[in-house]
DNA sequence: TCCTTCTGTCTGTGCACTTGACATCTGGGA
DNA sequence: TCCCAGATGTCAAGTGCACAGACAGAAGGA
């Protein structure tokens, strides 16, 4: 169940995810050349095809990764206060300074009228939210014993919605931000 | 010339040593079983056969890897010294000292009757011989501007052999050992 | 003596990557 | 305006490699 032939195959997806990466932190969406991704992984285009569909699945699944080490950092911060609204106001400082450092976000909204790429945080935003609900509603049903879990998630989809705004569009500095969501959503949390 | 394919080809063969390395260490040649390698591969047993074409196959490759890890920290002794004399006790100590410690070495000479892994240091040492000739008659022939090059060859010829001889049937320590072949072989070396 | 275990070999099958070709679209230049 | 270069996306045929499964033969143990 776990062959040589199984490594594999998901070492050739990380080092196609990784020739992607480094070519749309490099020229964005735009930029993206599938032949170059085959070529840098030392394989061929239609590998390439077969591993993604096409060169959109090829970003989506970038960004699902991207997503996916992202959160394991904000999760990390939430995990850090027993008390919820601490835990929220941590987590949000937390991933807009990761945001405002990340290269892959960086390359999709730099300046030349918007990357594609940065459809993904917008119009195209749902696989984030997604997934970063799976990972956060997770943590927080178990973590945050004294709120309902269905507000524990209108919470965390708040504050995530909040926080995807602030990275497409940033207004304040994150500590101001992460203390202004953490303010407004406490007294819910509190009488919850 | 770098495909992923090639890469994979490769770390298959170094993943297949490692687990042969493995066993043989625990159980010497006899207690090395085709399946078992492959199995801690995630490979079939038939790939094992590919790769190597039998078990004793299967032994050289791992006693050639191991003796080309050996041979660069031998060298590496020997290169340590400008003074061909100096240099060359320097690695025959270096060897015994590795050969002492090498827990393939001890599991091909432990007790048991010895190993038929021994094999390879002794009635089938052609092997370790060339391969060890290979690395050490380049570096010397680099490296000792005054000795001719036959000579050179001659006298790693001699000091390989008796280090070979020590390995398998210890002697004096390792430093009276290099000592001792330092003074034999000196004059020769310095009168070439 | 039977039974188990291991080596070594062979055959056919399937999968994944490759190759090469092709249709289509788009932007730039003559 | 026309043409062409370069890109995406699709397809079919070819190929290499590992796998499954079976078998013969040797060795060792109950």
């Amino acid at each position: 169940m776990d062959s040589f032939a199984d490594r594999t195959k998901r070492r050739l997806r990380e080092e196609l995810l990784d020739a992607a990466y480094d070519a749309i932190v490099a020229g964005g969406y735009d930029g993206l050349r599938m032949a170059e991704v085959g070529r840098r992984t030392g394989v061929s285009r239609q590998t390439v095809y077969n591993e993604f569909g096409d060169k959109w699945g090829v970003l989506q699944a970038v960004a699902a990764r991207e997503t996916e080490r992202f959160l394991v950092d904000v999760n990390a911060a939430l995990a850090e206060h027993a008390d919820p609204i601490e835990g929220l106001r941590a987590a949000i400082e937390r991933a807009l300074n990761l945001a405002s450092d990340n290269p892959l976000i960086k390359a999709a909204l730099g300046q030349p009228g918007s990357d594609q790429a940065s459809q993904l945080l917008t119009t195209r935003g749902q696989q984030v939210l997604e997934l970063s609900h799976q990972r956060l509603d997770a943590h927080v049903r178990e973590h945050w014993p004294d709120v309902p879990a269905d507000d524990a998630t209108t919470c965390v989809d708040i504050a995530l919605r909040v926080v995807l705004s602030h990275i497409v569009n940033p207004g304040a500095a994150p500590a101001v931000v992460a203390e202004q969501v953490a303010r407004v959503l406490g007294p819910f949390l509190s009488n919850s």
